[in-house]
DNA sequence: GATGAATGAGCCTTCATTCAT
DNA sequence: TATGAATGAAGGCTCATTCAT
């Protein structure tokens, strides 16, 4: 099938990126990688702004997949507490970190190419989204304190994460378990005094 | 003279990376950029390379500069408020931002290049040993809860930072007003209820 | 098929480098000599380094076979003859010339270059070893004087042979009459007195 | 004095010029091997062209000081033997052995540049006029073989000699010794039995 | 005269892309 | 669809030469 070849090349393009970066991958490395020919490629892709884009878009609904893993928890503070143990998690799976290694050149690419940019930043607005809808219950709940403002807090709690994200790609020792009490460690400015 | 001269190059190899990336930025851009000859980058670096390095050493040296001017304040968590406070001002003149440009490439690059790597951890440790310093201080003091882990929370803290620099590249509407409350916010957690 | 396309572009290299010299030939001269592009030239070959020692093989080759051609003569004194006029006729070829005058450039660049110095000097080896055989042959069979060193005189007519194609490529007024000539008083001193 | 700086100039550059052929040689190969400036050296010469004529001059130049050592003997095959011998010697001198590399070098050129290709057969031209005269002189003298051609047997022996030349210069194992006898042997076919 | 930083034409090479098979 | 040889624009870099000091 069709789609089948086309993940192939993917797959492959994604290991080269991964490994070389966007820009130091050469479509005879893809070419290599995957085991096909040239015009193989090109009669799936455009060329190779079509394949990164390809790629980013398959990232884009990883991180989606993984954020819709973590939902469907009633309680907001046990939904944010789901989402950045998930995400977290994620950290540390092979496959996780070879996905992360990918967005950072994302990050990195979103400065100059606008689609690119709209996947990116359609990546931060989606847990913000998610993380200020669990704010807002929470603060209509009593548990999170009303006078927050829950977009900022949304952001920051993001920032951290992508800042976990960097510091783990360059091999720092965090642990995970550290993260997650920094994380706990600013939930818990977020609660009512006398609440859960 | 000669490091004059070299000085020259490097703001405009600074202002095409940061307009263009590393790999796109062609050394025939920084030629027309500095109104220099091929030979004459030649005769002062020893290719792109060469070239890249030195801008990350340059970053490198700004941001330890950054630093530096945030110290110096005695009491912990006046100490932590300014380095916060340095960092995120940082982030809205001209210069600061375009540095970020560069250093996110570098974030990048540092996945690949051993020493763009070290230069670009280097950058993290910094930062980190200063706010440990101050959380130690802060737990003698009273001040900082003394169950706390200093290094997690310290990298935590860098982590947000380095979100926030993100955000802030990719034009996110969040304002340095939600940057600080949130930092505020995380602070209230660390401090021993009681203490000021 | 492609040793075709390689034998293509080995034909304009020779023309370029007998012509030019293969330091002042450069790629671009082969491009225009072959009609193909850059892209092509480097799909057969690594470099112009690499070129270089692929003619240097086919010279290489192409001596060898003059050698070949010219044996298979018993008698040692006509087999003599046979090598040292079938050598000097190639002289007066136009393809045997310039094939020399790349042999030129690489007696040059032997002095230099391992692969190519192997060679060049195997090409002296070959002869020297064929011309000891004869030798040998006639000293046994009472033709060739015995108390003569064989080594030295095939080395000597190997030298005096390299002479003249250093002459003959200079244009030097020297007929193969004359060569044959001093050639045949040569041989003359070797024989002994009363023998054939 | 001028002429004291052009020397160490030429010198610098003959040693390069030996060590890396002309082509591979930079002029900031000769800067750096003379510790002189480029200004300096385009005081002297117009460019590298001039410097590798200059250099063939003085190879010339030595080359016709040594077949000058070598005359004054009257008797002609004693004459012969005194050339033979001291170009012979000059191949175990390091000196000589240097020049010689750079002869190689000139050879070469010689097809392609006139100039030098004046030079390197007036260096051929003026022992073959010398080794003529000796054999004329001998000829007369009824030792040697008047139905022999001067001019032939000249070129045959210079044409010996250059074939030394090459085979020394590759590191091959011929001895002057090997080398003597055979030009020996050559001469004692010149000679008229029954003659000295 | 001497210096050496600067010039810039031109070299070697790569690589995204095409297209006949 | 798939192949892979061929294309050629463009990139990084070198090096002979100049010229202000």
């Amino acid at each position: 099938m069709l789609a089948a070849r086309r993940d192939e090349i993917l797959v492959a393009a994604e290991r080269c990126f991964a490994r070389q970066g966007f820009h130091q991958t050469t479509i005879q490395d893809v070419i290599k990688e995957s085991g096909l020919s040239a015009g193989c490629i090109y009669g799936h892709f455009t060329g190779k702004d079509d394949l990164i884009q390809a790629i980013g878009e398959r990232r884009h609904a990883r991180d989606a997949a993984l954020l819709d893993r973590a939902q469907g928890i009633s309680d907001p503070l046990e939904g944010l507490r789901s989402i950045a143990r998930t995400s977290l998690a994620d950290l540390h799976r092979e496959e996780g970190l070879r996905s992360r290694r990918i967005a950072l050149q994302l990050w990195a690419e979103a400065l100059r190419d606008e689609t690119v940019h709209r996947q990116v930043t359609s990546g931060v607005h989606r847990p913000v989204a998610e993380i200020v809808k669990l704010l807002r219950r929470g603060q209509r709940g009593g548990q999170i304190d009303p006078a927050l403002n829950p977009r900022g807090i949304a952001r920051s709690m993001v920032a951290m994460f992508q800042g976990f994200v960097l510091q783990r790609l360059w091999g720092e020792p965090f642990s995970t378990a550290e993260a997650m009490a920094a994380f706990e460690l600013f939930l818990s400015s977020l609660v009512v005094k006398g609440a859960r």
